[in-house]
DNA sequence: AATTTTTTAGTACATTTGGTCTAAAGTTAG
DNA sequence: CTAACTTTAGACCAAATGTACTAAAAAATT
């Protein structure tokens, strides 16, 4: 039914579509091939198991997360580069919801995504600590106010990151995309007010105005 | 082979254990039935789903945190009230801890446990108002920078409490409990740090040396 | 055009799971 | 002691799922 080049494209694209829906211990092979009018012994033909999937899904976020950071575009200012950033990656994040929601359960039956899970976390926290340092020297961050305040800062920041979509999830089922987006990448940028100087101060007021 | 009135606690016991250790997706009616030695239909005569007994579970944990919240002990200073609250409220959420682990899974087939899940986060949220309003007017917490700020902050530590969990199971399978809740309410703590006044700040700094 | 490779569907099987039903065993109350 | 009840085990069923195997269909290569 398929017949064309693409079927592995498609089948990713229905199980994303169906994993961020129903999630992804309520998805099986047999759901997916159904969905795509295939039998399921074919999809296993292209795709192992649920996990290589789930696996495959994993590559294409990240590839698009670094296309994302790799378009050093930058920003007249701190804050507004932070921001836009933020709710750019927000946006990619939320297309593989899926995979931040049921994270511990996959990660559990998925080795080899748990390792790349937690490489793709030391990048972001030196993604972070680059930040703060150019932030810090712009004085648009002020200096730490005891040893490693920053190092905190990044870990709360990450486990902000990790569970902002599943905190949508159970508190504000009712939102679309755009208004979870605008609401977390809002109170994620609302973390670092209290970090910044007198100046980073008035640029943030700029902003949210 | 149970036999005695107890049965439902100790059918409680060892689903919370088996939760716990193997996600509570992992873990069916029959194999709870297979650890206590009894048989399914017998386990089924007690709590006729797996749901009920997650709910029963979150009820003692309620329970709990209800006690906890009513030993109205006073602490001499702010911070340290905070820091012992917290760990203490840490370490009944971490005995329970399949259910933040599995919140989304669990909510998602448990309409009761949802409704009941998000009146406990009303009383929270008003509880750390209070607290802040208390600081605030004792001068241990700052005023307001803008807005709303206290409330956008307790959102964000809304959501910490909510994840630490979660991000516990993925960062640091190594951790003892001890190390872990010591490690997340110290990064709680320090949430609240950039929001202290110079004295709060000074009385911080006593705690945490 | 023939053959080789890739893709697809169908079937069948074992396992797991939730669930029902029945009867036996144990406990309690009159 | 007996009757009523509570608790327990076992047998059975149906649905879902992962998995393997086979053969046909389609596509690519020669």
């Amino acid at each position: 039914m398929l017949k064309n080049k693409n079927s592995k494209e498609k089948i990713l694209q229905k199980a994303l579509e169906l994993f961020n829906a129903k999630g992804f211990a309520n998805v099986s092979i047999r759901l997916i091939a159904t969905e795509l009018n295939i039998s399921h012994s074919n999809l296993i033909y292209h795709y192992k198991t649920k996990n290589d999937i789930a696996t495959a899904l994993h590559n294409e976020l990240l590839q698009k997360a670094i296309a994302l950071n790799t378009q050093a575009v930058t920003y007249s200012d701190f804050m507004e580069g932070l921001f836009v950033s933020t709710k750019q990656g927000f946006e990619i994040l939320y297309d593989y919801r899926f995979l931040m929601i049921d994270l511990n359960f996959i990660l559990k039956e998925n080795q080899a995504l748990k390792t790349a899970f937690l490489e793709v976390e030391k990048v972001r926290a030196k993604m972070y600590q680059n930040v703060i340092t150019i932030a810090v020297e712009n004085k648009d961050l002020r200096k730490e106010l005891y040893p490693n305040e920053y190092d905190f800062f990044i870990d709360q920041i990450k486990i902000f990151s990790d569970s902002w979509i599943v905190s949508s999830q159970i508190y504000h089922t009712d939102l679309t995309k755009k208004e979870i987006i605008d609401l977390y990448a809002d109170l994620f940028i609302k973390m670092w007010f209290p970090y910044l100087t007198d100046s980073g101060k008035e640029k943030f007021f700029r902003i949210i105005s």
